[in-house]
DNA sequence: ACCTGAACACCGTTCAAGT
DNA sequence: ACCTGAACACCGTTCAAGT
């Protein structure tokens, strides 16, 4: 057995996470194995830690893939809205990343659940494509409020981006556990609004 | 082989709970297996499978310890500040839930990890656990804007949990990865100020 | 009643062997 | 060069057998 080129490295690479994504449409990632993953594809596993070393950066390169897709989204979003007030932008953005999170709750898990996974060192890549998305706020930040200085400008994105991110998550976890009445864009609204007018009123 | 009774089954939880607590001090919960447990303190795992039922279980049994260890921290923190205002209250209950994140960054974890882990029903006892960390923040809330309706204060509440929760995230991340300039400690404050402020000055 | 060791069906990874 | 199957060292769980 062997040398079947029926795909190109990229083409694996492209089907290979393809299918991890169409799989967590519907079910964690838990659910899946290297192993179940080569007999959906047709391969061994072994040709798939050939082309990704393990199956650690496989899932690596899925969570990239995702980033990638957050961050168009939400550039799509944003794309609208050039007459809008920044503070629309930013609650645009934030919507935007709710609404990915809850239309796509186990592809959006698997990106952070892999971070937790140990301590190995972050892929600089991976790290560069969650800066990227921190970098989407800060510049709207600083025209609302051009006299703070810059380390309370990166205090407020972080704060908003972790804030973000922690509604992302109990919207997720209602979502598939115990859904809740409150909407969680309402949550979304309730922080920007109260949280971003009083910041911005202490620091124009 | 049979038949030691070294320990009565309510010792044996307890001896197992805690060797699982020490462990994650130092090591992620990823770290550790039912077998290498069972090897640490000496029984087999069939043993620790007839006690908890399944792993699963176990680390339920060892999440749920955790978090009456953050009510009681928070519990005792709030003691000394029966004289302040309800705003410091709140931004205490916060801060002492980001110390024991910062503290035990991989216990702290190993509370959400383990319900990211699959689908399943989630612990009746547990969620009740985490309600009750969201029932010492309501009646603050209620006493600092007396004319909100219950749906806002449940929204302020959630949003308030939720961000504090994301801010202890990222805290713990950066702590094992890439340690930030900005104190996470300064993130909750911000938050607390902001949002807080701007929240009961339109509902008081 | 309590505990164990072997067995079962998995897992990620390695690597000699095949084309 | 590319791919595989067997082997390796694990995993959680079950359960007949031992005391």
């Amino acid at each position: 057995m062997a040398r079947r080129k029926d795909h190109t490295p990229v083409q694996l690479t492209q089907l290979t996470i393809d299918t991890v994504i169409e799989f967590i449409q519907h079910r964690s990632i838990s659910q899946l194995s290297l192993r179940s993953l080569a007999k959906l594809i047709g391969y061994s596993p072994g040709t798939l830690i050939n082309l990704f070393k393990s199956y650690n950066y496989l899932l690596l390169a899925v969570s990239g893939y995702t980033l990638g897709q957050i961050n168009q989204q939400i550039t799509a979003d944003l794309d609208g809205l050039s007459n809008s007030s920044e503070q629309d932008k930013i609650l645009t953005i934030a919507k935007s990343y709710l609404q990915f999170a809850s239309e796509h709750p186990w592809q959006w898990r698997q990106v952070f659940e892999h971070r937790l996974e140990d301590n190995q060192i972050i892929n600089s890549e991976h790290q560069q494509k969650i800066d990227g998305l921190f970098a989407k706020v800060e510049p709207l930040l600083l025209a609302l409020a051009p006299n703070a200085d810059s380390n309370e400008l990166v205090r407020c994105c972080r704060t908003l981006w972790a804030s973000v991110h922690g509604i992302c998550i109990i919207s997720v976890e209602d979502k598939l556990f115990a859904p809740s009445q409150i909407s969680s864009e309402s949550l979304i609204e309730s922080l920007i609004n109260h949280y971003l007018t009083n910041w911005i009123s202490h620091h124009r």
